[in-house]
DNA sequence: CTGTTAGCGCTTTCAA
DNA sequence: TTGAAAGCGCTAACAG
């Protein structure tokens, strides 16, 4: 029953001609006769013949997949942008393999090795880790998203961080507000780093002197937003209203602040999530499309593995504020 | 600067060995002198030696990749599903692909292909098609997700969708709801039927007499779930309730009960999703734990790698109801 | 335009 | 216990 599938060398007998040209029929080589090809072709057709891609990869060197590596794919923020990434190379034809580091380094190492052993055609990487020595003779293009790499020459897509935590900060602080609280991830990244940044940047030009209470990093594995959150609304002199530099710390600090009835308090959130448009108040966010940045991204890496060599380049992708109500609350 | 990898005949010479002995080795296979397993695992450190999957695939005919197939990663059930199967997964050192079906059958048809074609070492499959002939006589394990397979004996992690749906109604109806409007999926799906069929079953148990106006099936692509809760909303006989039968039809829903201001009405939502905590009132659900699922399909994938071969079964995940407020609603 | 030969890196007969 | 040789399915050289 288990009839086994066909090789190119039964194709080949089939169209009585040699492997060698059944394979450039295949490939679309076009030094092959018209009677040849087609007696090839048939013979595909007739036989349900597949090309094996485990073996045109080990002859090739290289695979038709490309790797896709980021935090965690339940980050809602990772679903789109993965999401994104994989409806493109579907319709290219290739694979994606996706691969989580659980933001720890050494996991990435791990990862991307393994990726690289299967001599993947390209890699898209939300990096966690700060050296990438390692890539620096990369096989294959490599492209990175929400955060550059910083020691490598590689294209990246990334947003504004720094610029995106300001102009939270100062929509805020348009509103009336001038104690502001900062909830984030532990400055383990770059982004991190970034929109604090950002955020201390907004409060200096505004001579708002730095309250230092007032800034809570969180773990971004664990569900401390909400403490955090709990923390700051509790003070004795506590903030107006609180920042939340990415998704994660929104939809941990939230319930929170619904919890202890203090939806009148203004909040900005750096990134969309579900029901963010839902709740009352609807929450005000820093936009950055996920959608976009893994289009702009699986792109980057197209266009390379096309053979096109368009000079590296980090692109930014644009950032806006959508007020929707959270952010234009006034203090109290 | 490009070093190419150490090869088995590198280690082999190294260890002044032959290939055969030195692969043995890195199998572990017993049959090798101590003396000679200490140099080959000398060499291996020395050159940094690491096999290359794809020849080791393409000689054993077998991939130490498994697949998982689902309707979209960016859907958050998948999500989730997805995130548990890769943590398992990354743990045992196999990779994982993932691939979208977009709820196509054809392109269903095409992504198991392209997985079976690269021989993966196993299948998770959420499947959208009805027909699953071409997998009868599948070379590799596979467990289905969400809903099991009806054409095939095949091992699948499901929930019991009607017996849910039931559930939920009959919960609304203890809050004395008596009409009790249904937002599901067009019913491609066997998931969305028995969900359907679920809530028929409890009207009937009730007496209720079944109104069709209170059934709206929408387009899954699109957001057509908004549209259909107003226009059940605007009914002349309106609902005093609606049971949404997922998660994507909730987060579809919820928005315009909010923006009609009929945040008053009951709701049960089959499945959770961020937020639904928070948002007033809080959403009770029909909780299925998509990570439950993703791991109870992964234990059963790998158990049958590892040669265990247990009866086919269909494991159901466990299903309850979580009282949050909007289910705990009377009608006006 | 076509075919023969070699070999990608690995594992497996099968004999020593 | 070990090794030589064959070959997984494919494609790149290089002749013809």
């Amino acid at each position: 029953m288990k009839a086994p599938r066909p090789r190119l060398r039964d194709v080949a007998e089939a169209a009585q001609t040699s492997t060698k040209t059944a394979s450039r029929v295949i490939n679309g080589d076009v030094r092959v006769s018209a009677s040849t090809r087609a007696r090839v072709e048939q013979a595909v057709v007739d036989l349900g013949y597949r090309p094996d891609p485990l073996a045109r990869s080990l002859r090739l060197g290289q695979d038709e997949t490309i790797g896709v590596v980021v935090d965690e794919v339940g980050d809602p923020f990772f679903a789109s942008v993965i999401g994104e990434i994989e409806r493109m190379a579907l319709d290219r034809g290739v694979s994606v393999i996706i691969a989580s580091t659980r933001r720890l380094a050494e996991r990435e190492r791990i990862v991307l090795d393994g990726l690289l052993q299967r001599r993947v055609a390209g890699l898209i990487i939300a990096s966690i880790s700060d050296t990438h020595a390692y890539l620096r003779t990369s096989p294959c293009p490599l492209v990175f998203i929400d955060r550059a790499a910083e020691d490598l020459a590689a294209d990246a897509v990334v947003v504004d961080d720094r610029g995106g935590a300001r102009m939270a900060i100062e929509h805020l602080m348009r509103h009336g507000h001038r104690r502001i609280a900062y909830i984030g991830d532990r400055l383990d990244t770059a982004t991190a780093r970034y929109r604090l940044a950002g955020y201390r940047d907004a409060l200096e030009a505004a001579g708002i002197a730095p309250d230092e209470d007032l800034v809570a990093e969180v773990e971004p594995a664990k569900g401390d937003a909400g403490v955090a959150a709990e923390t700051l609304l509790r003070l004795a002199n506590p903030p107006t209203a609180i920042f939340s530099a990415n998704t994660r710390c929104s939809l941990g600090t939230l319930p929170t602040v619904h919890r202890l009835r203090r939806t009148d308090i203004g909040f900005v959130s750096f990134g969309d999530f579900a029901m963010a448009d839902t709740i009352t108040p609807a929450i005000t966010i820093i936009e950055h499309s996920p959608e976009l940045i893994g289009r702009l991204a699986a792109e980057r890496l197209f266009s390379r593995l096309a053979g096109e060599d368009p000079p590296v380049e980090t692109i930014l992708a644009p950032l806006r504020v959508v007020p929707r109500g959270s952010g234009e609350l006034g203090p109290a």
